[in-house]
DNA sequence: CGAGAATATTCCTGTCAAGGCATATTCTTG
DNA sequence: CAAGAATATGCCTTGACAGGAATATTCTCG
C-alpha cells in the first residue's frame, strides 16, 4: 500500500500509469508521448515494476510494459474501508463540523480580556 | 491526486489516517498511540492538512483532528476508472500474462461485492 | 561479425523531506 | 500575572530521490 502510494505521488510516474490506462506501451512510446527522455522512463518504469504497478513482456530488445491489476484493486479495497466518511450517516456530522469552524474563524482572535 | 499520493506515502501518516478512521483524535493522542514524538505528529498533521486529508477543530490549546472525506473519495472515483483492469473483460489476458511468468496453479478466488 | 536500435545502468548534482531537539505560541486557571 | 498544558515552529543534519548526460547491455539483421 505504502509503496503504490510512493511509487504513484512522483508526478511523471501517475501519468505514465494513467498512459498504460489504455494499454500496454513500449519505453520509446512512453517518452515520447509524455515528453520525457529515455533515460528517466527507464527509471520510472523500474520504480513501477518494484511496486508491483507493471510488468514488463520482453520482445526482441523491446519491453512491453503493462499495468498490473492487483495493486490498483488492493488500492480500491481499502479505500472501501473509508466508505462510512462519505456515505449518509455521517454526513451530517461533516456538515455541522463545516459550520462550526467557519463561524469560530471569524471572531476567534479577540475574544475578550 | 499527487498530494494525496505524497501524504499517504509517508507510513506515519499513513498509520495517523488509519487511526483518524475510528474518529477525531487530539494530537498528544495521537502521538501516544502511534509512539510518535509531539513535533512530528503536528508536523505530519500539517502536511495531511495541506493535502486536504484532515480537518481542525480547535478546542481551547487543543485541537481536535479529523479525517476528510473528499480526498479519499476523489481517489476512490479515480480508481474506479480502472475497473476495467481487473474486471471480466480483461481476465483472461491477465491470466494469460501470469502464466507466463509465473507458474502458480492455485489461484482460485474470486472477489464479488 | 559489426552496426545500429531499444533499453538499462551509472555517476553526478541539487533539492527536498523527515526526525531530533529546543523553543515559541496560545490558552486555561489559580 | 504566573505556571503549566497542548500544540506549533525553527533549525540542523542526514538520507532519499529525481533529472541530466554518458555509457553499458542486449538484440536483430545484413
Amino acid at each position: 500500500m505504502i509503496a503504490t502510494f510512493a511509487a504513484l505521488a512522483e508526478p511523471s510516474r501517475f501519468r505514465i500509469v494513467e498512459l498504460l490506462r489504455s494499454g500496454p506501451r513500449l519505453v520509446t512510446d512512453i517518452g515520447e508521448r509524455l515528453h520525457l527522455r529515455q533515460p528517466q522512463v527507464s527509471k520510472h518504469l523500474r520504480v513501477l515494476k518494484e511496486a508491483g504497478l507493471v510488468d514488463v513482456e520482453p520482445d526482441a530488445q523491446r519491453r512491453l510494459y503493462e499495468l498490473r491489476a492487483e495493486p490498483l484493486r488492493a488500492l480500491h479495497d481499502w479505500l472501501e474501508r473509508y466508505r462510512d466518511l462519505w456515505d449518509a450517516r455521517f454526513a451530517e456530522l461533516d456538515e455541522l463540523l463545516e459550520e462550526l469552524k467557519t463561524k469560530e474563524r471569524k471572531d476567534g482572535r479577540r475574544k475578550r480580556r
